[in-house]
DNA sequence: GCTAAAACATGATTTTTGTCATGTTTTAGC
DNA sequence: GCTAAAACATGACAAAAATCATGTTTTAGC
């Protein structure tokens, strides 16, 4: 099991680096201070479950240090990866806002460090906080585009396309090594797969076509990309 | 276009049926009151664009009476139907809430008639209402569910298994008939083709293929489900 | 360092789906 | 009611992608 633990590498939520990039950065000083009181750190091993689908929530997680990969499970078991979380993210404050169960199972990508604040709190909070609601509904309605943008892009572009998008993706997110070319993120090609919504096999035979057209190249178990303009091209999208 | 006005068929917000049925359910009577002396009401025909991709929200659409289908378009022009919305529901909120322009075209499937609030009522309101936040989460975050669970369909499921979805969708959505079978909406086979994700042929083929196999019929242009199971069966969904 | 398991790779084949072509039916506007 | 346009339909074919099979490489645990 994870390690819970109210002190370790934790530190007081009022003067932690990940908020400003939160949905948290608006609080008050008394309001963070709740928060404090009543948080949980909690330190999760690369390959280890944060929380599973079918699950109820009992609070929310704040990504401190690490990568998360959120998936949803189809029918035959497939996972189709739904979102990839960060420092600053906070996971799992839809389900808990609509009062349901998870709609998806979050499982750490690196040894990852996450700050667990329960439900009470987090609704006592969010009673009195306007700007949290703001907060929330922005988030909310950002996640909303990106997701219908996601279903036409499913909908309408060949696996090539999407796939050369993922790694866009996956650079927009991760950012870029000291190299400025090298992907900050390490992900199985059945992960990639899985984002991209295709078979392990596609994946894998088409990320082998992007290095022989020398777009990307294999630095260990990340992706470097060669030529961005290429792939840019290959994804055909606007950049 | 349309026919703006301020009375017509207009009611007061106070006395709205629809409202109950929306995200203003539990707004005061002071707020309602707002909202009423500042709204416009519109009717628009069938066919008719009532807000535009790339456009500018300046208020949002509450669906009095009608059908509106609301669709993103792809590169290549081709629409992805996203949201199908009926008496009740609020249009042009996301674009507003995350200020941004609107990711979608609204168009009426039926004569529909909506009431728009501007702008500045509508944030007016939401700056006092703690009850209109919340309910606005609550709407984002089903809504982001759903779109999950469609990304995961359309990355995993086979275009024969997604139409028959979108059917029973369609049937949840818009009901039926007093008949109790026939899909009370009217759509054309594109319309079905951009809902489903696929080429509109391929909607035409398999709708033949579901007539032939006696789990629907064409009646006009509505759709009549003549075996529910083999329906369901098809689609592939527990229900 | 050895070994089993997982991850990666690639070929062959089949299935699914999209595209193109063509024809018929229905609808809307004069 | 006539006519043009849109919607619907279907066949033939091509392209895309999944599946199956098999082999290699890498990784993790003893």
């Amino acid at each position: 099991m994870a390690d819970k633990q109210k002190g370790g590498f934790s530190e007081a939520c009022e003067t932690c680096g990940s908020r400003h990039k939160s949905i948290f950065c608006h609080l008050a000083m008394d309001e963070l201070a709740l928060f404090n009181e009543s948080k949980s750190c909690m330190s999760f091993k690369k390959g280890q479950i944060i929380f599973n689908e079918g699950g109820h929530p009992l609070g929310i997680y704040c990504v401190n240090e690490g990568k998360v990969k959120i998936s949803h499970s189809g029918q035959d078991g497939k996972d189709q990866i739904v979102h990839l979380a960060k420092e600053g993210d906070v996971l799992g404050y839809r389900a808990l806002l609509s009062s349901e169960k998870y709609n998806a199972t979050a499982i750490a990508l690196d040894d990852t460090k996450v700050c667990y604040v329960p439900r009470d709190t987090f609704f006592q909070v969010l009673k009195t906080s306007h700007g949290l609601s703001l907060e929330i509904i922005k988030l909310l309605a950002t996640e909303l585009r990106r997701a219908v943008n996601t279903i036409t892009d499913l909908a309408q572009k060949p696996v090539r396309e999407r796939t050369a998008e993922a790694l866009l993706f996956l650079k927009e997110t991760y950012g870029f090594e000291e190299d400025g070319a090298t992907i900050n993120v390490v992900l199985s090609r059945e992960d990639i797969a899985n984002l991209v919504g295709t078979a392990t096999e596609t994946a894998i035979r088409l990320l082998s076509e992007f290095k022989n057209d020398k777009i990307v190249e294999f630095i260990g178990k990340k992706i470097k990309i060669l030529d961005m303009n290429k792939l840019i091209k290959t994804a055909n999208v606007l950049y």
